[in-house]
DNA sequence: TATCATTGTTAGCCATGGCTAAACTATTTG
DNA sequence: CAAATAGTTTAGCCATGGCTAACAATGATA
């Protein structure tokens, strides 16, 4: 709990009654937590096989070991984990070598890969220290629509180093 | 699973081979992972006292069928979360009467709101369309940080209505 | 007032994503 | 080669957040 809390940041259009933002219809806003919802399910599955990705990419090898290290989880909860991507036809793996990913994915490696980067660099350019944007990337990632994406890149584009 | 799928959006610096972009350091990269971890814990209580703050305010009361169309979850679901809420002290609620918020359910209804109505709003500054922003900020608003909320606010300050 | 529709609760089920402890396999090193 | 160290898996535990089905209370209305 050391970061994402409690901010009196509020100014201008969030402070001012508020009288702005009434409630979206019901169907629509029931739909936008179920957005969230879906985006919780495979939000996990996505950093693993980024993360493998990566590894593979920079390191040439992707070990359950440093999975574990990296994520800051225990080697169980990866062997688990690693048991379903294997399940889903994301990884293939023999016990002590270092995990591949399939086809699929190393298309959702880039697919969510590409994704992070447009964020990072989004944050970037907005002016976020780079520190403080990978974090908030590594969370916001999952809930930027294409559409977003789009105008992410386009702002990183426009406002590209000078 | 509508939208927040795979895209080729990559472009630019997203492309161009990616060497821009090595691995964080261990450490880091596992406080990062961490920091989600941790937002996805207070996730859920936030959006609910967030929503029960917003249906108080906009309708006067907030009952727990309501809160089940809204959030499009059954109302078995809500009625064990309110239990939760109970237990956090965070509401207080008598069976068959609407909830209402504790001091404490107040304080978070309204630091949540503040920092949902930021990212809505930076979102439609930046130009995305009011529909997609309401939906990516549900999800992006829990992990965006103080810094960032603040670079934010000040970017729709500086694009403010014209 | 008696009935019925709406609202709320409870019980029991399931998947996910954590954890620790224990067992097992591989690799390194004395 | 034997022993120690490092890596991996399995088993079993827990909390969270969904669900359905059955039941209970409230409030409208016939
Ligand atoms: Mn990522
Ligand atoms: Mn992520
Ligand atoms: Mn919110
Ligand atoms: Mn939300």
């Amino acid at each position: 709990m050391s970061d994402h809390d409690q901010s009196p940041h509020l100014s201008a259009s969030s402070r001012n009654g508020n009288s702005g933002d009434a409630l979206p219809p019901v169907g629509e806003h029931a739909r936008q937590y179920e957005t969230v919802r879906n985006a919780h399910e495979t939000e996990l599955i996505e950093d693993y096989v980024e993360l493998i990705g990566d590894l593979l990419q920079h390191r040439g090898e992707a070990r359950a070991a440093d999975i574990a290290t990296r994520m800051g989880v225990s080697q169980a909860t990866v062997s688990k984990m690693i048991r379903r991507l294997n399940e889903l036809g994301l990884v293939t793996s023999k016990p002590y070598r270092s995990l591949f990913l399939t086809e699929e994915g190393q298309k959702m490696a880039e697919t969510s890969r590409a994704r992070h980067d447009i964020v990072l660099h989004f944050l970037r350019a907005l002016g976020v220290d780079d520190h403080t944007a990978r974090i908030d990337a590594e969370g916001m990632e999952h809930h930027v629509s294409n559409d977003t994406l789009a105008i992410m890149q386009r702002f990183i584009d426009e406002h590209a180093k000078p």
